[in-house]
DNA sequence: CGGCCAATTGACTGGCGTCAATAGGGGTGG
DNA sequence: CCACCCCTATTGACGCCAGTCAATTGGCCG
């Protein structure tokens, strides 16, 4: 919960965006080399963060931009009496604070999940990315509203279904953006949510998710073992959920 | 609830952008000359639509963009089974549909909810604001940023608190947003939503909704007759909530 | 070994959903 | 001008899903 976030290496070994494994990947669209070189002109950074770190924070004014290059992030509020709401988890190649830099205070905490690399793109470079490289704009912007659309999900889960239905959901949605990843094997993938996180994004209590955890599980929707989550009937329990049933495209990457 | 959105007029007597009585407003950063004759010259068309006329319906291909002239609108997603979640409502000068206008099919639906007027820009040439007017460019997502934090204040609302509790926030939220239009008047304004409106938004049953609505009502939170709504207690009644303490800047407009 | 924390389970409670009946306004056709 | 319908709003009764309280287990660490 809380912060402990000592970057852990800072500009070691890494490895330059025209080298970058991640972006090569089938998920993402192909940049013209130009593109790339500029993004390499702008980033500032490449660190590495621990599980529990706090990337940005509720009211920083300064809060930078980043690509999630390794490990999970999700990004929360917390209401003054402490209850707190998990808006989306992000997986690696989103883009991280793209809404926090352009507002003056960040309206939303962010916070590393596992652990994490992130490669830094400097706030104050935000601008001159959109006066100097239309068409990455044009992907930040496209990025920002593909996370829109992923809290607007949640809002319509946590709205309108039970807490059954809300949880097969979000668990098809986290498969189906890990598959679209390649970091599906088998049908199962490492899933580090704990039970708090869970509760905290279905706004459910705690003991309630466990205990609809636990009917999932039993009812035979998947299995649990070693931190990977193995779904046991991919395409029926997708049938549950609807909105996942778009494509995953190619999406931009900065 | 369904269509009847027939266009009531186009292209007569259109206030031209130059003369926009709306962009002039303080609630609105004022553009360089420039920037809003580049406006002008995106802007298609000028339409007036009844109330519970559909502007961009889920899975539309070819969402256009629109700026909010006058009027109330909302967006909203329907599941499978009917069930429906307001995701967020729109005043006017709010930027409408530049998250459909970027995805391939918009994921989201958006309704009139009073009879209003929008300012057309044609889906085709947002691409090239970002390559002729970075400056627009970047006011864009500056305003789908905005409707991003709308929505995660919703989410934080409909996940985290009671039912009293949510409907209190969006109350004073549209209040706020009303009034930093210049559309309040002696602690009140015009309350367009109906019950149904309310429960949909809040993730509420319909008879609970008029139930909470009775209760805040009656414990004095505000008044409401001939479609107005007036806050009793603006200050007090704004401690119940939080996310809305922060002030309201100027914003961009289209 | 003792402390701490995530996870789990059972018992009980209560907030919110569901069902059902009624009232009232506006539109429409006899 | 009234009968009739439809839709929104309202209220009461009842039931269930999910919250709260509390006790227990097991892993990790100092």
């Amino acid at each position: 919960m809380v912060t402990d976030g000592s970057p852990r290496s800072t500009q070691r070994s890494v490895p330059s965006c025209q080298a970058c494994p991640l972006r090569t990947q089938s998920a993402f669209l192909q940049k013209a080399q130009r593109e790339v070189e500029f993004i390499q002109s702008v980033k500032v950074d490449h660190r590495s963060l621990s599980a529990g770190a706090e990337i940005i924070y509720m009211g920083q004014e300064d809060a930078e931009l980043f690509t999630l290059f390794s490990g999970w992030a999700f990004r929360h509020q917390t209401l003054p009496d402490g209850r707190r709401q998990i808006l989306n988890f992000l997986l690696p190649g989103d883009l991280v604070g793209f809404q926090a830099s352009l507002m003056t205070a960040a309206q939303h905490s962010m916070e590393a999940l596992t652990n994490v690399e992130v490669c830094v793109f400097s706030r104050r470079k935000a601008w001159s990315i959109f006066a100097q490289m239309p068409e990455v704009a044009y992907q930040l912007a496209w990025l920002g509203a593909r996370e829109e659309s992923l809290v607007d999900e949640n809002l319509t889960s946590v709205g309108q279904r039970s807490a059954r239905e809300r949880m097969a959901a979000l668990i098809i949605g986290l498969y189906r953006r890990a598959e679209h990843l390649g970091l599906v094997e088998n049908n199962s993938f490492v899933f580090p949510l704990t039970r708090t996180h869970l509760s905290d994004a279905l706004g459910l209590s705690l003991v309630h998710t466990i205990k609809t955890w636990s009917y999932l599980r039993r009812a035979g929707y998947f299995r649990f073992e070693n931190q990977r989550l193995e779904l046991l009937n991919p395409r029926i329990t997708a049938g549950t959920t609807d909105a996942y049933q778009r494509e995953w495209r190619q999406r931009p990457i900065l």
